[in-house]
DNA sequence: ATTGATTTTCAATTTTTACTGAAAATTCAG
DNA sequence: CTGAATTTTCAGTAAAAATTGAAAATCAAT
């Protein structure tokens, strides 16, 4: 069974599909939109940069879309625009490092998430403060376990965006026993 | 400024309802139903078992959304039923402690998303071994490191998942020096 | 066994989110 | 400058996910 592409082979393009399918289901479980996950994955594994009309190709999208998400990725500093040379497209090319991709995605969670929950347990106990009734003092004592809870996490963030990926490593080592 | 009910309180009230509104934005952005949220946020800051009535009551949403999102909490292990004496309808009532929520979450997520992504992997090495191709190669590269990193986060969820809350503690108070 | 209370199911609907495609804006080589 | 190539925007549409509400099933006290 021959293709007329030497490097091409069926089994691999189903290979391909396949984990571009689960990349994409991946990040809608976690709240990111498949279609940003599976541009990700597919510039994770191209040998080279891509510009905006093979992704379309490759992922059958509309230009519009794959605008948008390539935009998005960047803005979360998991891909990066490249000039090449002759080329008056913009190409794009994934940040292939599995820990700095954790990295950058901590960072923008940390940022869009946990930072406005610590801001609203904050308030709550803040505004709260000296109730004395039943269901105040439960709220207030949840909200405290929670945010001590949060402070941790914005902790371990930040000294996980900050440390680098052998240290990490190293340390997620030992913790393994 | 006085109401009828002695416990409560407009101040808390609004606290109540922003935790409430954030925590299911929170939900949302993480990729768990809205309303599983609200009504996880509801029970943990309940003082007491609540029935699907009085979710209904407080989060103004339907019987049937209320029973489906209580039925899968209950199988995500984040909330029990509670039989109350002479009552015959069902109670709910929140795990509390923030860690075993943690830890249930992780199990959930390790389960449903990091094994099918686990096996994928394994599938496409498997299935693309030998392939000598420029495309093949930098696929079967990065499959390859992402596979190492979804072992390792495998075990170190296990392992999240098997310690106890003080040692887990322990071990990120350390990491965070 | 009957009946009223309670839980469960699910087709229909609403809401939310994502996507398309074409027009407008921008860029840049000549 | 000019205009072709490219990027960006966005109103309209489509798809996906969540929700409702009422009927069906189950339960448990008599």
């Amino acid at each position: 069974m021959t293709t007329q592409k030497p490097a091409t082979d069926e089994t691999f393009d189903r290979a391909r599909e396949e984990y571009l399918a689960r990349w994409g289901a991946l990040g809608s479980a976690w709240g990111v939109n498949r279609t940003m996950s599976q541009i990700h994955a597919l510039l994770m594994i191209a040998p080279d940069p891509l510009n905006t009309d093979q992704i379309m190709e490759e992922l059958s999208i509309s230009r519009g879309n794959a605008h948008g998400n390539l935009k998005e990725l960047v803005r979360w500093g998991l891909i990066r625009t490249v000039k090449l040379k002759g080329e008056r497209k913009e190409f794009f090319e994934a940040e292939k490092d599995v820990w700095t991709v954790v990295q950058r995605i901590a960072r923008e969670r940390q940022r869009t998430e946990l930072e406005p929950v610590l801001e609203c347990l904050d308030r709550g106990l803040a505004e709260t403060k000296g109730l004395k009734g039943r269901e105040a003092r439960a709220f207030r004592r949840q909200l405290t376990e929670l945010r001590r809870f949060a402070r941790l996490g914005n902790r371990v963030f930040e000294r996980v965006g900050g440390l680098s990926s052998p240290r990490i490593l190293s340390w997620i080592t030992r913790f393994l026993r």
